[in-house]
RNA sequence: GGGCGAAUAGCUCAGCUGGUUAGAGCGCCUGUCUUACACACAGGAUGUCGGGGGUUCGAGUCCCUCUUCGCCCACCA
C-alpha cells in the first residue's frame, strides 16, 4: 500500500463504483492521503486556550515504538485505542494533538546491529566506538521508522509534522539538561555495588530490566572443614557452587545455637583449602538450607552488603563475559584448570571435584527465581562495578501523592495498588549502560582536581577542566534508554525550552495509553520526571490496556511465532476491520484473544461490520439519491412519522450512551473527583452502543420502515430522506473514531456534502433533550407485532414470504396506529392484519403482547390443538408463578417501604401488566381447550 | 513468601453504587438469494452466575470461607 498524496477526487456515486462488498484496500490509502493533505491531524499551538486560543487542548503522546520495530498487534492495539480517543477529542472540538515518534532503544538496537556485524564476522570492537555508532545511526536512518508508515496504514491520526525521536539533537539536549539538573540536586550519584550484568550484552541492567524467571535448579550442600579441627565441618547450601572461589566468609545467624561455638573460627574453602572466617550476621536465615550461607561479596548483592558490614574483601572470580577468571583481588583463587571456563561449565566441574573430595553432602532440586536479560534472555550475572544511580525516593514522593490525590488516575483501577506499592518501596535506579548506542553520560573526569571537582556534569561537551584547565575525559557509559523515554511527554513538546510554543500550548498532556508491563519502566518514571522538572504530572490519566493473545492464551510474540501481522489484516480486510475488532473485543484492561491460524474468523466481526456500514450507505445512496435533501433542521416535528420519531429518540440515547462510555475528557478542576476516578474509557461499550444503534436499530428497523415511504414520491418521502440522511450522518460521526476510513468514504458521498470538508474534522453529535414521546413508543408496538408475526410463522413452518391473515384484538388507540401504519406493517411482517373486537373461533396461534394487544393468527391445519393447549398451559403456569412471587413482594412492607419509589412503581406497573396478560391467556385457553 | 485481581452460555467477555423474566459478539440449529448487504436476513436452543455459609424485604452484585486460575512484588543463599 502506498501513501503518496493524490489529488484525484473521490469517485461520486456511480453504481458500478459502489460494489456490494466494501473494498478497503482500494479506499483507505487515498483517504489517508487526503486527510494528510488537508492537514486534518496537524495541531495549531496558537489555538490552544493555554496561550489565549479558542480551544482547549487535548494531547496524547504516543509510546514511542523502537525505531527498528515492525508493527505487531500490540502496537496496533495500543494505537487503535489512542487514535479512537484523539479522533473523538478532535471531533469534540478540542485542539487535538497526537505526538508520534520512535525510541532509539539502546540495547535492542545495538543488538540488531551487532547481529549484522556478526554475520560479517565482525564485532563492535573491530569497528571501534565512533564507527559503530555511526553505522548504527546509518542503519536507523535507512531502515528505521518503517513502523511509522505502518501506523498510517492503520489510520493513526498523529501529527506527523511533530514526529520525535529520543536520540534527535533536540531530545538529546533534553536528556543532558535532565541529567545535569538531577546531578546538581544531588539526585544522581556514582555507586560501587553489585548490579545485574548481562554477560552477552556486556552491560549492566536496571532491576526492572533483569526479569526474574521461575527456574528449577539445584541446591548443593557443601561441607567446609573447620580449620583447626578437621574432624568438624560446617555445611553451607548454595545454588551457585562455582562462586565459591570468591567466598570470603561463611555466615550464620547470631541467634542460631547450632553454630554459636564456631563463630570467630575459620573454615577451609574446599578445593582451595583457603581459610575463611565464620561470621555472625542477621542475613543468615536459620530456617533456610543448613542455616549457613557462604559470603561471596563480588557475586551477590546481599553478600556484598554483608561483606561491607564486616569489612571483608570482594574478590572477583567471574569476568564480564561470565567466564571464570582471577579478575580483581582474586590472585590464587581460581584453579588454573577453570580459568577461561564459562560459569555454567565451571559449575559442573566444581560439583564433580567437590564430589571427588567427599565435600558434596547432598544435592536437592530447588525452585527459585533466576534473573534474565529482558533483551536477550541470558542469565544475568550479579557483578560488582561502578555505576550511575538516580536516588528515587525523593522523586517518588510527589508522584505517589499525585495518584493518591487524584491528579493522576490509573485505569483499570487494580494497577493503582501495584503502582503505590512499587513507589513506596522504590529502589535507586541504575542508569548507566556499558554499551555504545545511546546518550553518552554527560560527565567528565579531571585527573588533576581533587574530589568533588574531579567529576563534572556538563550541558556542553568539555575538553578541559573548568576548574584547572587540565584535559578531561568523558565517562564511557551511555544512559539507560528509559532515561530519555522518561522525559518523552516534555521533551517532544520542546522542554527544556520553556518558551517553546508547543510546551506552553500542549503541556501537560492528557492521556497516556500503554501496556501494564511498562508501568514501572516508563509510566512511573515519566510521572516522577514530570514532577521533578515541571512540578506537575505529565498526564492526568493512565490507560493500561491488555495484551494480544492466541487462542491458547499465550502472549503473541515473534519467538513463539504466534503473532498476527496487522499489515496482513489491513490488506485482507482493511484497517477499519482491524480497529473495530480490537476495540470492540477489548474490555478495559482485558486481553484480546485472536487466532493467528484463522484471520478470517478472528477479524470477521470488524470486516462484517465495515461491510454492513458500507451497505447501509449503499442503500441510502441508491434510494435517497444524490439530489439535494431538505435540511433536517427545517423538518417540523409534526411532519415526522412514528418511525422517524423513534429512530431520532434512539439516536439521542445512543449518543448519550457513547458519551458516557468514553467519559469525561478531563477533570474539570484538574483533580479527578471520586465519582470520575474510574469513569469512561470503556471503548468496547462505546463500540457496542454505536454498533447496536446502526445495525439493530437503524438498519434492521428504520431502513426497512423507510422503504415504502421512499418509493412513493411526495412530502413524506422528502421527510424520510431528510431524516435518513441526518441520522446516518450522525451515526457516521459516532463511529468515525473507531472505523475512520469507511465512515469518511461514506460521509463524503452523502447528499449535500461540501467539497473539501472531512468527517475527521467535523463535529461530534450532541444529544437532544430527553423527552418521553408517545409516537416513538407506538413504533415499539408495531415492532413487537412484527416480531410476533415472524415468530409464529417460523414456529409453524409458514414460509416467511407467504401472506397470511391475522387478527388483532386491541384498544381503539392502538387500532388507529395500526390503521395508519398498515402499509409498513404488511411490508415488515408480510402479513395482512384485520382488527376485530373478539377473537375468531378455530385453530389459531395466539400471542399476547405487552400492551394487552392480542394477536390471533388462524392456521387451519397447521395448529395442533392439543399441542397448542400444552403450550398455553405451560406459559400460563410460568406466568402465574412469577405473578404470585411479584404480588408477594408488593404485599411485603419490607419491600414497599424500603425500596426506592421508582422501583416500587415499576414493579406495580409490571404486576398489572402481567395480570392482564394472565387473564387474556386464561380466556384464550378456555376458549380453545375448554375448562381445565 | 507477601499483595492484588478474576471465576457468568461451547469460546471471549458485559452486567455501573444490590431492585424487571441475566445480556452481546463469535460459534451452534432451522428457514430464506425478501429489489443495501449470504461478510446478509428471519427465527431458535443453551446459564444450579466456581462450591459452601452469611447479611437483606430482595444477592450474579455486599461479607466470610473453600477451590481453581491469573497478575504484580520479594535478597531466602
Amino acid at each position: 500500500m502506498s501513501f503518496t498524496a493524490t489529488t484525484e477526487p473521490e469517485s461520486v456515486n456511480a453504481p458500478d463504483e459502489f460494489p456490494a462488498q466494501y473494498d478497503a484496500a482500494a479506499t483507505e490509502a487515498a483517504i489517508y492521503a487526503r486527510w494528510q493533505q488537508a492537514g486534518c491531524f496537524t495541531a495549531d499551538a496558537s489555538r490552544s486556550s493555554r496561550v489565549g486560543g479558542d480551544r482547549e487542548p487535548y494531547v496524547i503522546v504516543m509510546p514511542p515504538p523502537n525505531v527498528t520495530a515492525i508493527l505487531h498487534v500490540g502496537h496496533g492495539l495500543n494505537n487503535a485505542v489512542q487514535d479512537v480517543l484523539i479522533r473523538w477529542a478532535r471531533m469534540k472540538g478540542f485542539e487535538a494533538l497526537f505526538v508520534p515518534g520512535t525510541d532509539h532503544a539502546g540495547i535492542a538496537t545495538q543488538n540488531v546491529v551487532e547481529k549484522q556485524l556478526a554475520a560479517e564476522g565482525l564485532t563492535r570492537a573491530d569497528l571501534g566506538r565512533e564507527e559503530f555508532v555511526a553505522r548504527t545511526a546509518r542503519f536507523v536512518a535507512e531502515t528505521g521508522g518503517v513502523i511509522l508508515q505502518q501506523l498510517k496504514a492503520i489510520g493513526t491520526s498523529a501529527d506527523w509534522s511533530r514526529t520525535a525521536y529520543t536520540f534527535s539533537p533536540e531530545l538529546s539536549g533534553a536528556v543532558r539538561e535532565a541529567f545535569v539538573q538531577l546531578f546538581d540536586r544531588g539526585l544522581i550519584y556514582r555507586g560501587h555495588r553489585v548490579i545485574h550484568w548481562c554477560p552477552r550484552c556486556l552491560t549492566s541492567l536496571s532491576d526492572e530490566e533483569a526479569e526474574p524467571k521461575e527456574t528449577t535448579g539445584s541446591l548443593y550442600h557443601v561441607s567446609y572443614p573447620v580449620a583447626d579441627d578437621p574432624s568438624r565441618s560446617i555445611t553451607v547450601a548454595t545454588t551457585r557452587p562455582e562462586t565459591m572461589f570468591g567466598d570470603v566468609a561463611v555466615a550464620v545467624n547470631p541467634a542460631d545455637e547450632r553454630y554459636a561455638s564456631l563463630i570467630g573460627k575459620h573454615v577451609l574453602l574446599p578445593i582451595l583449602d583457603l581459610p575463611i572466617p565464620v561470621i555472625a550476621d542477621e542475613y543468615a536465615d536459620p530456617a533456610f538450607g543448613t542455616g549457613v550461607v557462604k559470603i561471596t561479596p563480588a557475586h551477590d548483592a546481599n553478600d556484598f552488603e554483608v561483606g561491607k558490614r564486616h569489612g571483608l574483601p570482594s574478590p572477583v572470580v567471574i569476568d564480564m563475559h561470565g567466564v571464570m577468571n582471577e579478575v580483581i583481588d582474586a590472585a590464587g583463587r581460581v584453579p588454573q584448570a577453570l580459568r577461561g571456563i564459562d560459569r555454567f561449565d565451571a559449575r559442573k566441574t566444581v560439583i564433580a571435584q567437590l564430589e571427588a573430595l567427599g565435600r558434596l553432602v547432598k544435592k536437592e532440586t530447588h525452585q527459585h527465581n533466576v534473573r534474565h536479560c529482558y533483551r536477550c534472555d541470558t542469565v544475568v550475572e550479579p557483578r560488582l562495578s561502578d555505576q550511575w544511580f538516580v536516588r528515587m525516593a525523593p522523586l517518588a514522593e510527589p508522584a505517589l501523592e499525585a495518584a493518591r490525590t487524584g491528579r493522576v488516575r490509573i485505569l483499570p483501577e487494580k494497577w493503582v495498588g501495584v503502582y503505590e506499592h512499587w513507589m513506596t518501596n522504590i529502589r535507586d535506579w541504575n542508569i548507566s549502560r556499558q554499551i555504545w548506542w545511546g546518550h553518552r553520560i554527560p560527565v567528565w573526569y579531571c585527573g588533576a582536581c581533587a574530589a568533588p571537582h574531579n567529576v563534572i556534569a556538563s550541558r556542553e561537551d568539555l575538553t578541559t577542566c573548568p576548574h584547572c584547565g587540565s584535559p578531561v575525559q568523558q565517562d564511557t557509559d551511555v544512559l539507560d534508554t528509559w532515561f530519555s523515554s522518561g522525559l518523552w511527554p516534555m521533551s517532544t513538546l520542546g522542554w527544556p525550552n520553556e518558551n517553546s510554543s508547543d510546551l506552553k500550548a500542549f503541556y501537560p498532556t492528557d492521556v497516556l495509553v500503554t501496556a501494564p508491563e511498562i508501568l514501572f519502566f516508563w509510566v512511573a518514571r515519566m510521572i516522577m520526571m514530570g514532577y521533578a522538572f515541571k512540578g506537575e504530572t505529565p498526564f492526568h490519566t493512565v490507560y493500561l490496556h491488555g495484551t494480544a493473545r492466541d487462542t491458547e492464551g499465550r502472549k503473541m510474540s515473534k519467538s513463539l511465532g504466534n503473532g498476527i501481522d496487522p499489515m496482513d489484516v489491513v490488506s485482507l480486510y482493511g484497517a477499519d476491520a482491524l480497529r473495530y475488532t480490537l476495540i470492540a473485543g477489548m474490555g478495559l484492561g482485558a486481553d484480546v484473544f485472536l487466532d493467528p491460524a484463522d484471520l478470517d474468523k478472528s477479524f470477521a466481526t470488524g470486516r462484517n461490520f465495515a461491510t454492513k456500514l458500507w451497505n447501509i450507505g449503499r442503500f441510502l445512496l441508491m434510494n435517497v439519491g444524490t439530489a439535494a435533501v431538505r435540511p433536517f433542521a427545517e423538518v417540523k416535528t409534526d411532519e415526522l412519522s412514528r418511525a422517524d420519531t423513534w429512530i431520532l429518540g434512539r439516536l439521542d440515547i445512543a449518543i448519550r450512551e457513547c458519551d458516557r462510555s468514553i467519559g469525561p475528557a478531563k477533570a474539570a478542576s484538574g483533580i479527578w473527583p471520586a465519582d470520575e476516578l474510574t469513569a469512561g474509557l470503556r471503548l468496547n461499550e462505546f463500540a457496542e452502543t454505536a454498533r447496536r444503534f446502526v445495525w439493530n436499530e437503524l438498519a434492521d428497523w428504520y431502513l426497512e420502515a423507510s422503504k415504502s415511504r421512499l418509493l412513493t414520491p411526495g412530502a413524506d418521502a422528502e421527510v424520510a430522506r431528510a431524516v435518513l440522511v441526518h441520522v446516518f450522518d450522525q451515526a457516521l460521526r459516532l463511529l468515525h473514531p473507531i472505523v475512520p476510513f469507511v465512515t469518511e468514504a461514506l460521509w463524503q458521498r452523502l447528499p449535500g456534502h461540501v467539497d473539501g470538508t472531512f468527517l475527521a474534522t467535523s463535529s461530534w453529535p450532541v444529544a437532544g433533550e430527553a423527552t418521553s414521546d408517545a409516537r416513538g413508543a407506538q413504533f415499539e408496538v408495531i415492532k413487537e407485532i412484527v416480531e410476533a408475526m415472524r415468530r409464529v410463522k417460523s414456529e409453524y413452518g409458514v414460509a416467511p414470504g407467504k401472506p397470511i391473515d391475522a387478527f388483532a384484538v386491541t384498544s381503539a388507540s392502538i387500532r388507529d396506529v395500526l390503521h395508519d401504519e398498515a402499509t409498513m406493517l404488511t411490508r415488515l411482517a408480510r402479513t395482512t392484519l384485520t382488527f376485530v373486537d373478539t377473537a375468531p373461533a378455530g385453530a389459531a396461534a395466539n400471542v399476547v403482547l405487552s400492551g394487552g394487544t392480542e394477536l390471533i393468527i388462524p392456521l387451519e391445519g397447521l395448529v395442533d390443538v392439543k399441542k397448542e393447549c400444552e403450550k398455553l398451559k405451560t406459559e400460563l403456569a410460568a406466568l402465574e408463578k412469577q405473578l404470585t412471587a411479584l404480588e408477594g413482594r408488593l404485599a411485603n412492607p419490607g419491600f414497599t417501604d424500603r425500596a426506592p419509589a421508582t422501583v416500587v412503581a415499576a414493579e406495580r406497573a409490571k404486576c398489572a401488566e402481567w395480570a392482564t396478560r394472565r387473564d387474556l391467556l386464561r380466556t384464550r385457553f378456555e376458549g380453545l381447550c375448554g375448562k381445565v
